[in-house]
DNA sequence: AATCGTTTTAAACGTCCGTTTAAATCTGTT
DNA sequence: AACAGATTTAAACGGACGTTTAAAACGATT
């Protein structure tokens, strides 16, 4: 065997797979800079200089799994987008669904949500260009679609708008299990909340709202 | 001299500040797995024993700045929302603007709201804990406050929305200067699109608002 | 000037870090 | 069976990590 096999059913995919699976996992628990890639090789059974062979550093796993988990998610919420656009009388909720429910549908404690969460709420100089670069095109798309909708408010304020949304959904995302929030019945909820409270939230009228109290 | 001095006005009381500020500056940039201890006492122009020595160790320090920044802000978010309260006809937006305006009353790209964004985007296993029992109070004072105000809404729900504004809030201060977001012209535009995207987002009708679509 | 508790210092501890080397092994093809 | 490229392995690299030690320096009180 030879040339291109890049990641696909072929040797070494295993291997390849179980250091995905093991390095999403320490990314959840601990962040960038408090997984190791000595960590990461012992966890997925695999020799430590087997992960330098597929990733060339530990920074290449980082960019892998996010190509592996985040970068499908955010083509999801383009394609959903082109689904809800595609429809002339679309409201601004449909808009929202299309950017949260590709994350939602995912099963309830699944992977990808904590991930995109830890992630996104995870700015540092190593680890936000890469997530930056994978969602640039999304929240263009998806502030362009909200202009349209919303031709009162500024592109600015709805780019900071839908950074709220983000910041709502991370944080929820993230600490779904902590103590400050109660205990789940029907898993859906969670969703309903969050959407209704951004959609809510974007709407607000025209763009800076005069509000009831004159802030320094 | 001897016995109690703790942290005031005494010889090391330079050393104890010098350290705090390094620390303070490199969680915002690094977090705290990406703090590393020796970075903290050679930015303070201190000796690492020295750190060991006020500190005990590098949780002790992170527990020293939290207790040191977060928590006043914590106070008075306490504080305002007490005066709050004490008009009998206040309002949601003014629940919320005891909650948010303590943060944003500080100086614009302070220390302050860049590590509250930081650590409390960071739930994990050494973070989460500390930041947990800082906002314990506040976030139990908060939800009962809104339940008086919003009595149709569950107690789990507004605890849940509260994290939602936890979350934009976080996001917002962390990504501020990040491609994300357009530049700001007036600071306390931020603040005021934050207040009523929380304010709309909170009172949202009864508990789980019916939607224009049903979700699986 | 001597004393005693406080603070700082240089140096070292064992451990883990990310990465690399060179040899061994596997696997499909000839 | 022999080959060649792909993959795995044991071992080591220099360095940074958090923490500790024991001695030195400091500062106020006597």
């Amino acid at each position: 065997m030879s040339e291109k096999l890049t990641a696909e059913s072929k040797a070494g995919a295993d291997t390849r797979g179980r250091l995905l699976c093991a390095a999403e996992r320490l990314l959840i628990e601990r962040g960038y800079a408090g997984m190791s890639a000595r960590a990461v090789a012992e966890n997925a059974q695999v020799n430590i200089a087997s992960a330098s062979y597929h990733f060339g550093s530990k920074h290449g796993v980082l960019e892998a799994v996010v190509q592996w988990r985040l970068a499908p998610m955010n083509a999801a919420r383009l394609t959903q987008l082109d689904v809800v656009l595609a429809n002339p009388s679309h409201t601004v909720e449909d808009i929202l669904y299309a950017f949260l429910w590709p994350l939602f549908e995912t099963e309830p404690d699944g992977p990808v949500r904590l991930l995109m969460g830890r992630l996104m709420a995870e700015p540092t100089a190593v680890v936000g260009p890469v997530i930056e670069e994978t969602f640039r095109d999304v929240a263009n798309a998806f502030v362009s679609a909200l202009e349209k909708r919303i031709p009162d408010a500024s592109r600015e304020s709805l780019t900071r708008k839908l950074s709220f949304v983000v910041g709502a959904t991370s944080f929820t995302l993230l600490n779904k299990n902590a103590a400050l929030l109660a205990p789940e019945r029907h898993q859906g909820q969670i969703f309903k909340q969050l959407l209704s409270f951004c959609v809510q939230g974007m709407e607000v009228s025209p763009d800076v709202t005069e509000s009831s109290k004159e802030y320094s």
